[in-house]
RNA sequence: GUACUCAUAGCUCAAUUGGCAGAGCUUCUGACUGUUAAUCAGAGGGUUAAAGGUUCAAAUCCUUUUGAGUACGCCA
């Protein structure tokens, strides 16, 4: 079998190959330069950003007008060290099979093409340089997410896509529903009767694990989630999409400075991977995306996070010499504004900040004991803003019945979040990382739509 | 959802502020070359997002619609 039995670029260039006759490629076409007694192709398969120069020495042998970029090819040739070139081995062709041509009207041009444009064509936007680059970070970093915390020891659970339980404050949610709706079906009320829905209740798709990683905690100790959620928001920014992926650890026996801990670990550890692990898309996004990236990076993991309290950042805020357009007042939640001046005016690296005060937080939240705050933590980083939010939960059977009675929630739907507390209950906490948000950070593309392949945002769900 | 900005050739952009729609790249043709975003010469490519209005004259001004970007809100 060809598929089998090809050698992939990457281990061509890396020179990690064991034999040099009869090499077998399989792969697109980048570019051709051809002229009467010699041709040049460039074969590029995806297992890296380089590509692998075809050195055709009898053009005429060969039907080269066929070959366009973006045209599939399998190639047999040998390989040969060329040590004073551009590239330090390259490919003589000896056969070469068209699997799929490519008409000139390939919109993929041998230049570089907008952000923009490229979203437009995201079904062949990851044959470029930029997002088969993105793409294999994307791959690079999940492996590190899982790495991290298989070797902490905690399990990866699935907590539902489908749900009826909306974690209070997280956001909007998109329907799931088998109604006809050109025929509700409708109580006595007038209202929409969920009963005779698919799932006899309202539900929709997952605003966050959380409840399900709290009742999977006070099992099996420490897990996480990594998966899609989905948030139903009309968010119109550089950071927001309508589906991302996210990372929520949950530990039981853990308190919200002991989390924290945690949080200050697992950030620095994705950093260190990237610029290990994934040492060609780093150098990628530091010549191409935003130059000293890497430094930049380095500079975070041999510093220690800023820790300040809502209070004292709200101290700092009056303090600033700068205006804001928004007034800082303790009990008001920090706006971008805020945030941005902390994590990259004042402390210029990452800044988590503590204790929240109790209204404008979730009713999962351990309540601190003034009465006024509660045991939540945010990450905030510059330029990408607020990476992570997560607290203690509230563990007490009779604290948390009487939040979620105060913030007129349906109790009886969840009598079993409540019961995790009647049982064995511990102090637990946990966080929620956006998993596109961490990337950003890392590769310094500026906008959520590239770095996740197939971006949905309100009105786009193409692709 | 709100505010602002933008939409001109396949792509990236000009058009001296209301006065003949143009360049580079791509594509095609030819030449030439161990080339490497190859190079050189030539050719093709347009209902200026759509609809309406003002004007002797609109890519340019006005209205509406559509799409995009940025900022804000919501959050990860």
């Amino acid at each position: 079998m060809d598929y089998f039995k090809r050698t992939k670029i990457k281990d061509i260039l890396q020179k990690d190959i064991e034999s040099y006759q009869d090499v077998k490629v399989l792969g697109w076409v980048k570019t051709k330069r051809v002229s009467k007694n010699i041709a040049f192709l460039e074969l590029n398969d995806g297992s890296t950003v380089k590509n692998l120069q075809i050195v055709i020495l009898n053009p005429s042998d060969f039907a080269l007008e066929e070959i366009n970029r973006g045209a599939s090819l399998k190639i047999k040739g040998y390989l040969e060290d060329v040590p004073n070139r551009e590239q330090s081995i390259e490919m003589k062709a000896e056969k070469i099979d068209i699997i799929g041509t490519a008409p000139d009207n390939y919109i993929l041009q041998k230049k570089e093409h907008s952000f923009e444009f490229l979203r437009e064509i995201a079904h062949l936007r990851p044959r470029t340089k930029t997002f088969s680059t993105v793409n294999r970070f994307r791959n690079k970093i999940s492996y590190a997410i899982h790495k991290y915390y298989q070797e902490k020891g905690f399990q990866y659970i699935h907590s539902p896509i489908i749900t009826a339980s909306d974690a209070e404050g997280a956001g909007e949610m998109f329907k799931v529903t088998t109604l006809d709706f050109e025929n509700l079906p409708k109580n006595d009320q007038g209202e929409v009767n969920y009963q005779e829905d698919f799932f006899g209740e309202q539900t929709g798709l997952t605003v966050s694990g959380q409840l399900e990683a709290e009742v999977m905690a006070t099992a099996l100790g420490d897990v996480y989630t990594f998966g899609p959620t989905f948030r139903a928001e009309n968010s119109n920014t550089s950071r927001h999409a309508s589906e991302f992926w996210m990372i929520e650890p949950e530990m039981a026996f853990c308190n919200l400075e002991e989390m924290m801990d945690l949080i200050e670990d697992f950030i620095k550890y994705l950093f260190e991977y990237a610029i290990e692990e994934a040492e060609e898309e780093m150098e990628f996004f530091d010549q191409n995306i935003e130059k000293g990236r890497k430094e930049t990076l380095q500079k975070i993991i041999n510093a220690t996070f800023a820790r300040i309290t809502y209070t004292e950042a709200v101290n700092i805020l009056k303090k600033a010499d700068q205006s804001f357009e928004f007034p800082v007042e303790w009990g008001m939640d920090l706006q971008t504004e805020h945030e941005r001046y902390l994590t990259e005016k004042h402390f210029k690296k990452p800044v988590l900040v503590t204790d929240y005060p109790l209204g404008i937080k979730a009713f999962y939240m351990r309540a601190n004991d003034d009465n006024q705050t509660v045991a939540a933590v945010d990450c905030l980083v510059p330029e990408v803003g607020e990476i992570i939010g997560g607290s203690q939960r509230e563990e007490r059977y009779d604290v948390l019945k009487k939040r979620m009675e105060e913030e007129n929630m349906n109790i009886d739907k969840y009598e079993w979040f409540l019961e995790l507390r009647k049982f064995g209950t511990v102090p637990h906490s946990g966080f929620g990382l956006g998993f596109e948000r961490i990337l950003m950070y890392i590769s310094g593309i500026k906008n959520i739509r590239d770095i996740i392949p197939f971006p949905r945002t309100p009105g786009n769900a193409r692709f």
